[in-house]
DNA sequence: ACAGCCTATTGCGAATTGTCATTTCGACCG
DNA sequence: CGGTCGAAATGACAATTCGCAATAGGCTGT
């Protein structure tokens, strides 16, 4: 496992009332008013390809908001099997179940550069109990986290190592808006998909013969949307 | 597919404050007070084994709690197949996506026959901006699904046919609190833990000539807790 | 009791995936 | 530039799972 550049670096206090991403964010149905009730600034740091946010059974305090980069949660089994339940980007919210659970029920681990917000769950949760804007945006992520594990479920969980393979593709390019992905490790590929690192390689390494994907930079594909979708029909 | 008993009929309204389950679901933290503000009455109706409560693509106007049966989710793919992604029980809520989406995400189906009372969204969206239990209370069930959809993935989705097998069986188990479990058929199973009807088959039948489960009666089994628990780590 | 229907079980060959070892490739370093 | 390291790709073989077909078993209605 590589662990080059495993590292946090504080970053500064974040004001939101100024952030870039300030419509897409949690915080997006605040009024200026309520920010003047921020008693605690709000932490903003970067995180290295490969440096863990928290760790399963760590004590739930925070909640993060992703400014940018890309961030898997792992679970694992007793046997020491684990699976990637999912991958998160920019204006993602990690670590929800801090508002519940008093532990993390998950690993968190940059893939990429990461800059993250910190908000403590307290402030989190006061806040939503006065403020109805907040409450409505916190249950909409609530729904999408749930209905992005529905979807892990049937579409990266389902079928033949090709097919997941492809879907993941086709998600991951939709996401961007573009037909570029950006990639990880044939490893944590596996992990997502349910398969072995082995059978990741050799099935992406088959796409690219058969022109469905090229690689014209290292882990960055693009990918031959239309070609790829006929792919799941058949 | 046998459709016996896919039936539906309304068996009158609920007077919640009665409820004998009340102390579970999701109206546990409201006070006399609240009930009187409800001025439609809670429909209670019971499905037979194979009728559909919902489809995906319906518009969603209702939440369903669950008194006593057992209900399955399934979603579908663009090729056909499908995948069953919970399963629910009593004091168990379905459609909370129906809060959020304007149509359901899910074909929701009766494996036994179900008692469920509805609760129309548009109620249930009031009252919990009016009350912070009942806010809780939602945030809570998220997140309960949530986890189970975790669950789902690591533990139903992930290593061979006979863990993911024993892994759903210790859980239905548990979930009931002894040793028995409540099956349902083979093709479910298999929609449950995403293999073929027939490997679904071939391993129950192979756990039951190895002695770790029995089947007393049609579709109940017996499970050897710490035998099947032993299983998994090997 | 018998026919009809549906589900579970089982056999068997094919296809897929896992496992382990080896080779290739590319990045980084001295 | 050669050497080193880790990840990706690949080969070879084993194990698992699938897919299809046949058989067995259970329940229903006549």
């Amino acid at each position: 496992m590589k662990r080059v550049g495993a590292t946090e670096a504080w970053t500064g206090t974040a004001d939101c009332r100024l952030c870039a991403i300030r419509g897409s964010v949690l915080f997006a149905g605040l009024k200026e008013d309520d920010f003047e009730r921020f008693h605690r600034p709000i932490d903003q740091s970067v995180y290295g390809a490969g440096a863990t946010i928290y760790a399963m059974g760590d004590p739930a305090t925070s909640l993060f908001t992703i400014r940018s980069g890309l961030v898997k949660l792992t679970q694992f089994l007793p046997d020491g099997t684990q699976r990637i339940v999912r991958l998160l980007r920019s204006t993602d919210l990690i670590g929800l179940e801090a508002l519940i659970d008093s532990e993390y029920p998950h690993t968190a681990t940059a893939l990429q550069p990461t800059e993250l917000c910190r908000l403590p769950v307290e402030f989190v949760r006061s806040l939503s109990h006065s403020n109805a804007q907040l409450f409505n945006e916190l249950m909409a992520r609530w729904h999408k986290a749930l209905s992005n594990a529905d979807r892990w479920i049937t579409e990266f969980s389902t079928g033949s190592s090709r097919d997941r393979v492809v879907r993941l593709l086709l998600w991951l390019a939709e996401a961007r808006g573009d037909e570029r992905c950006e990639l990880f490790s044939r490893e944590d590929l596996g992990a997502v998909l349910g398969l072995t690192t082995e059978t990741a390689s050799r099935t992406m390494a088959e796409l690219k013969r058969q022109g469905f994907i090229s690689e014209p930079r290292v882990n960055q594909f693009l990918c031959d949307m239309p070609s790829l979708r006929r792919l799941l029909d058949a």
